[in-house]
DNA sequence: TAAAATTGTGTGAAAATAACACGTTTTTAG
DNA sequence: CTAAAAACGTGTTATTTTCACACAATTTTA
């Protein structure tokens, strides 16, 4: 009976987060500016170290609760990463994760005790080590997967307006949707429930605001939708 | 400046191989009976361990070609699977990977030599540790990446006939598909050469062997094709 | 009170899909 | 030598889906 594999090298994991939010306006990432060791000062994801005796899914839920304060959101493995000199202090092996929430579920108080800022997709700063690579990476996975699955409501409220998931969906993919056949495509999945409210914030026509069929959600979600119309994901 | 980092766990990292393969009538898979501990005489997939100053993705490579004898055959990473107790030895996480290659190219001595066998998908024996959860999601991962990329072609020979890609889909989906209607689609997306040749081995009517536009293909891996009618993705 | 902005619904042309028919090539049985 | 059987290639048509665009309704602001 063996008690120990024989083979040399045993490695350092790590979990690095992909945190995706909507203002109503733009993409936006949860990203920190380092107080600690190594590049202090500069931008990074956030991450945290798998722990002995930890399951490496409950890792992930861990450290998206302690980066977040939320649980049971949305997140799946995006890759993992394992360029030798990855992380300069030691060699890393990073499980990457990919992650989806409504920005106004988080409180800001807990991203502010991180050292976290939501900064917008567009002009977000350089980071640290291969997180550059990896943001990139999860900016593809989520431009394919919102446009075959009905991913994007992870990131809105619980109650949202048609308009607003149409602004979602032109940010994801930074291009202009035509409103009436956007409109007919994602009603026709059945996915949405009326509430009989109205969007009262709104400055001008009220739209209704719906909310999901979280059985049907859970139901659909792997049986591909198609979304966008003419969507060539490179 | 940090030497290492202050963090306990530090954890064996394994690559497990998901190979699909197709005989022409059925999809397989590359499998070994174990001659090693633990678990020896069981069944399992084909791995490896990171090693020292390895990249993750060359230690990938690498493992690839010491269980098939093939270079640059298809692969990508499956997921990362790291329960605590998977492996009873000690504590390993491990990379799984997901490849096809064409059954052909492979060397049965190559095979052999590694205690490896070829078994059909369907009945394919009980596999140690967490293999069995593997294979489950490798053959979902198939059926959706065949069903809207020309993945499919990387199970074939080069040159290749519309009717032997059609049984290739019908195994992977494990239903029937229209003749006519798979035909057309197949060759509307212009990734079909018309070599001139025949398939000289056909019993009856010798079908037209194709084979890939290598450009095209690369270029429009990505875009996705829907090359399955109906199919609702579990 | 009219203009501007935004939302909801409708309509017809074009394209894609699915169901089905027919003719051709090749081997085999007699 | 011939007819039957099996497999292959292409064509047709109805149906469904998609796309591009029009119009009416609601609400605020000038």
């Amino acid at each position: 009976m063996l008690i120990k594999y024989d083979h040399p090298t045993r490695i350092l994991l790590a979990l690095d987060c992909i945190i995706f939010g909507f203002d109503g306006e733009e993409l936006k990432l949860l990203l920190v500016k380092r107080n600690i060791e190594p590049e202090i000062g500069k931008w990074s994801l956030m991450g945290g170290f798998l722990n002995e005796g930890e399951d490496l899914e409950v890792a992930a839920e861990r450290i998206l609760y302690e980066r977040t304060g939320l649980k049971e959101i949305y997140f799946e493995e995006l890759q993992t990463f394992g360029k030798v000199n990855r992380d300069p202090v030691e060699r890393t092996v990073s499980v990457c994760l990919f992650s989806l929430i409504n920005i106004h579920a988080h409180n800001p108080d807990a991203a502010k005790a991180q050292n976290a800022y939501w900064i917008n997709l567009k002009n977000r700063p350089n980071l640290i080590f291969d997180h550059n690579e990896m943001v990139n990476l999860a900016i593809e996975r989520l431009r394919y997967k919102a446009a075959l699955h009905p991913i994007g409501f992870e990131l809105l409220p619980e109650k949202f307006t048609i308009p607003q998931l149409q602004k979602l969906y032109e940010a994801i993919y930074d291009m202009p949707l035509d409103r009436r056949n956007f409109s007919r495509k994602i009603l026709s999945t059945g996915l949405l429930i009326d509430t009989g409210e109205k969007n009262e914030n709104s400055i001008t026509k009220k739209a209704i605001l719906y909310r999901l069929d979280q059985e049907k959600y859970q139901k659909h979600f792997n049986a591909f939708l198609n979304f966008m119309p003419d969507v060539s994901l490179s």
